[in-house]
DNA sequence: CCAGGAAATGTTAGTAACTAACATTGCGTC
DNA sequence: GACGCAATGTTAGTTACTAACATTTCCTGG
C-alpha cells in the first residue's frame, strides 16, 4: 500500500546517499546533506529510514530462511541444520547482487560502526532461526549457539567479499563459510 | 601509568552507571546523570569513556587469545584451531566473573544497539585470531569465516548466559558452545 | 612549609543524529 | 473544482559527543 510518491522518495533518498557516501566517506556525510541532495528535509529522510545507516540495508530474507531451516531434517544436530538451510535458501533464492549492492557492502564492510549495525539486523535472521529449531525441540541455548557461528560465519564472509578486489560472486563466498562449517569436511 | 585519582573516578563512574542503568534502564540514563552521580562533569566521563556503552564492556584478552591459537598445531583445519585455541584460553585464564559482570552482561543482553556494540568489541578480537591464522598459512577469507563463526557461537552463548535465570558458570555457556563446533560431536 | 608544574577536571560553545508537535502542500476522488 | 488524506515542511527541542581554553588538585623538590 506504499503510495508511489513516497516510493520515489525513497529510492531517490537511497541513491543521494549512496552517492555522498561514496564521494565523501559515510562519516563526512551528514544526513542534511544526502536530504538536500534529494531535495527534501531531513524529517523526510528519517520518516522513510528510522536511523542514518539504515539508508544502507535492507534484508527481507528472514521469512524464507526460517522457512528454509524449518525444512531441514530434525535428526540433524542443530548446526547442521542452519548450515544446509542457509546454504540451500541461497541456492535457492539468490538475492540480486548487483554494482550497486557490492558498493554498499564495501562501504559496510571498511566501517567498524557500521558493521556492528550490520549484526543488528543479523540479530533479528538469528531470532528467527532460533525460533525455527525450538519448533523442533532443540534447547535455547543450542539454537542461538548453532545460528550465531552460521551467521558469524556469513557475516565475515560477506565483510570479505566487500573489501576484496576479485570479482568473484558473491555467493561463492557463502558456500565457502558455510563448507568450512561441515564437519565432514565437504567436497574436496 | 594511571594515576590513582584517575583510577578511582573511572571506577566512580562505572559504579554510578552500572547502578543507574539497572534502576532506570540504560537508555533512559543520561550521561550527564552519570557523571553528576559520580561528582563530575559530563566531559570527564568522555576523557574516561570514549563513548556512553563503553562504560559497560571492557575486554583486554585479546592478546591472550592470539597466542593461544597461535600455539595450536597448524596441522588443524582453522576452524578447529579458533575452536581449541578460544576452549583453551579460557580454561587457561578465566576471567573474574563476579555479580557485577552478571549485571553488565544482562544489561547488554537485552538491548539491541548495546549487543551490536558489543560486536563492534569483537571485531577486534577476530583481527587478532585472523592475523594468528594468516602467520601460519591460513588464507584471509577462511580466517575470517573461522574466527567469524567461533565468535558468533561465544556471542549467543554470552547473551544467553546474560538472560537466563539459572545461576550455571558462564564458562558451562562458552564450553557448550564450542562444543557444539566441534566436528566429531565432542565427548558425549 | 611552600612554590612550581603537570595531570585531572571544569566551562563553554558547538555539531549532528534523532524526536515531537503542528502547519502546509500536493494529489487522487467524488 | 472542493474535499480529504498522505507526504512533506517548520520549528524547537534532547542527547551523545568534540574542541578550546580556563581552573583546580595534587605531587614533588627545595
Amino acid at each position: 500500500m506504499t503510495t508511489p510518491r513516497a516510493e520515489r522518495t525513497r529510492a531517490r533518498l537511497q541513491a543521494c546517499a549512496l552517492e555522498l557516501f561514496t564521494a565523501q566517506g559515510y562519516d563526512a556525510t551528514t544526513v542534511e546533506q544526502i536530504a538536500t541532495a534529494a531535495g527534501v528535509s531531513h524529517m523526510t529522510f528519517f520518516r522513510h529510514f528510522p536511523t542514518k545507516e539504515s539508508v544502507l540495508v535492507e534484508d527481507p530474507y528472514d521469512p524464507l530462511i526460517a522457512e528454509a531451516v524449518r525444512a531441514q531434517p530434525t535428526d540433524l544436530p542443530p548446526l547442521e541444520r542452519v548450515r544446509r538451510g542457509l546454504l540451500g535458501a541461497w541456492s535457492a533464492v539468490p538475492p540480486p547482487v548487483d554494482a550497486e549492492t557490492r558498493k554498499r557492502v564495501s562501504i559496510m564492510a571498511v566501517h567498524p560502526g557500521l558493521r556492528a549495525k550490520a549484526w543488528e539486523n543479523n540479530q533479528r535472521t538469528e531470532q528467527v532461526i532460533v525460533e525455527a529449531l525450538m519448533a523442533a525441540g532443540t534447547s535455547r541455548l543450542e539454537a542461538t549457539v548453532a545460528a550465531g557461528a552460521c551467521l558469524g560465519a556469513i557475516m565475515a564472509a560477506l565483510v570479505q567479499w566487500g573489501t576484496t578486489d576479485d570479482d568473484a560472486p558473491l555467493g561463492a563466498y557463502i558456500v565457502t563459510a558455510m563448507t568450512q562449517l561441515d564437519p565432514t569436511g565437504g567436497p574436496r
